[in-house]
DNA sequence: GACTAGCACTCTCTCGCATCGAGTGCTAAA
DNA sequence: TTTAGCACTCGATGCGAGAGAGTGCTAGTC
């Protein structure tokens, strides 16, 4: 089943014009694009040998080939060269995605935003998670009476605000010694471990009946329930329209409906949050819904060492993974950067 | 150029057929719809006169008539009898927006998504504009040497962090000393007068030669220059597809890019940010664009008294105001009371 | 004088049909 | 093994006839 030199040569040149061209190839056109001095005839021939084992499809009898998922697969794990960004596309992408001042989520919708500006691509990212990192502040600011803000900052610049009801009586002073009571208590842990912490001292404070830290335990719980919601920034979506293959309306509908709806979506990017770098995805082989006919291209960014976020990048299958593939690359990798200066 | 009140009937039929079903009015069913008991004949003769005066447009001599965008504006102003939301309605909408323990940011954007599924128009929020609100308190947390994160907090809890860079030397006890001074500071104005008593205060302090004050002040420029980027949280885009106006997926495109340009969508937006209540503006009349064909309702939500941001749809002009703008109208409504709650 | 029935006319929409052209698959020759 | 040639397939395009919805006008009726 191994293909043969002339048959990648085919695969090659069929599927770079079809990324160009969206259309099905014919076999003079291969005949008169690839180099590899064959007659019409005999790219036919050699076509027919592709699409019995797979990796073109034929739309119908008397059209040309386009490449079948397996066939991109094959193309883009072993054919595909990647172009390396020139070193002023990598200045730029840095310079635009900013000013290391900003908040995380404005640096993260920045990133997905040049992202999608530089591929001509929808693209997405994924704020990170916020379960392993490692607690760095909590600060409650009274609002009016009853009612204060929680403001809880994380390593990496993280911040999670929150109001909290208190009890009336209490003033800002009060306020001040729970934050440093708590701030005392979580010093050092992962949010996993402020949670479990956080149990653990109700239940032993519970039982000394020690007024003090009893409500302020309280106050931490209000903020450190729930949560956990991982925002996902999306953005040009504009750029659906600008593909060929999205001329029948259905299709995008069917798309933007699963990148609004978001719990789709992040499972999706959940599954490949993992520190393997690159990931290409094919919507026609893992039968996700709504992802029928398109490519999922991400990549991981990493905080210290283990992977906080995603970013990547959807589009039709026949995209330009030679170029996007790096962009989504490099995007993870200044995030990370970014990311990392703050710890 | 008044309208007679045989005229108004045929006018009011027309369009609120057309509003259901998208498609040109002939005088049949106009005659069967309305109670006026008059012949086909008899209307056809009242839809000449009124597309005479400009209330009607004919798309070709064998059509229908469709509304102008002048009929729309008479009627939306003069014959439109809103549906009063049901209590039920108002208690779902209410309770779905929220555990008014939400940050801002996360109430305005579930505000624009149950405004967008319950009209099912695409929706949007504009958040706050911070500058005429009162300033409530100031932070620093120290996340590294030479690296802290400032949090900002005004009046109705909205929160807006920015990362600082600080002397290297400088510990987390210097930073409290100074956010101590720069509360004490600020207490009790809005955040254009913080501006202005920096300025000054800057001015003075630098002719006295005062270490820490001079250092506290810097560190508040950075947080207080720039800044006023205005968020806008805009939601339901798929429902664009829903609309028979769109099949034309150019149009659709046209929309969505302005949508995403923001800056087009952000003027707009602070037109109609005046306390007068809900506004209904037609893209023919204005002539905005990308707002070719569409209306924007709009209505402002307050804080105390005074507008804060703007929630509104857009959708075709073809719309159903009698049910979209009491919704628009209450949404705001739930909004600005939930903000009031947190001052 | 207001209303209406009737009729000719207009214009779009939808078919069915023929044609075109890109591309294939097969065969036979180089 | 390669290639030239040819019949064949099938979508796309264009054209014309016919249907249908609706208008505007005229003449007749209450």
């Amino acid at each position: 089943m191994e293909l043969q030199p002339r048959e990648i040569g085919v695969l090659t040149t069929l599927i770079e014009d079809y990324i160009q061209t969206a259309a099905p190839v014919g076999s003079r056109t291969i005949a008169k694009k690839s180099n590899l001095n064959l007659s019409p005839a005999s790219i036919r021939n050699i076509m027919a040998d592709l699409t019995e084992k797979g990796y073109l499809e034929q739309p119908h009898t008397s059209a040309g080939r386009i490449p079948s998922a397996q066939g991109f697969r094959f193309y883009v794990d072993t054919l595909l060269k990647y172009h390396p960004l020139s070193p002023e596309q990598r200045n730029q992408l840095t310079e635009n995605m900013g000013d290391s001042r900003l908040d995380v989520s404005e640096l993260l919708r920045n990133a997905s935003r040049l992202l999608s500006a530089y591929t001509r691509q929808v693209s997405m990212v994924l704020a990170p998670k916020a379960s392993n990192i490692g607690f760095k502040h909590i600060d409650f600011i009274l609002l009016k009476p009853g009612l204060a803000m929680s403001i809880l900052v994380v390593e990496g610049g993280i911040v999670r605000n929150k109001i909290v009801s208190v009890e009336p009586e209490l003033g800002t002073d009060d306020l001040v010694t729970y934050s440093n009571y708590l701030n005392q208590l979580f010093q050092g842990r992962t949010l996993d471990q402020v949670r479990a912490k956080l149990l653990q001292e109700m239940d032993a404070v519970q039982r000394e009946y020690q007024a003090i830290s009893q409500q302020a335990l309280v106050l931490a719980q209000q903020v450190f329930n729930g949560g956990g919601e991982r925002e996902v920034y999306v953005e040009g979506t504009v750029n659906f329209f600008t593909h060929p293959e999205f001329a029948n309306p259905a299709k995008i509908q069917e798309l933007l409906r699963m990148l609004e709806e978001r719990t789709c979506l992040l499972e999706l990017l959940d599954k490949v949050s993992k520190p393997e770098g690159i990931s290409i995805i094919f919507g026609r082989e893992d039968d996700q819904e709504g992802l029928q006919e398109f490519t999922l291209i991400s990549s991981p960014y990493l905080g210290q060492d283990d992977p906080l976020g995603v970013v990547g990048v959807i589009g039709p299958i026949r995209m330009d993974y030679a170029k996007v593939v790096p962009l989504v690359e490099f995007t993870a990798q200044v995030i990370s950067q970014l990311l990392r200066n703050r710890f």
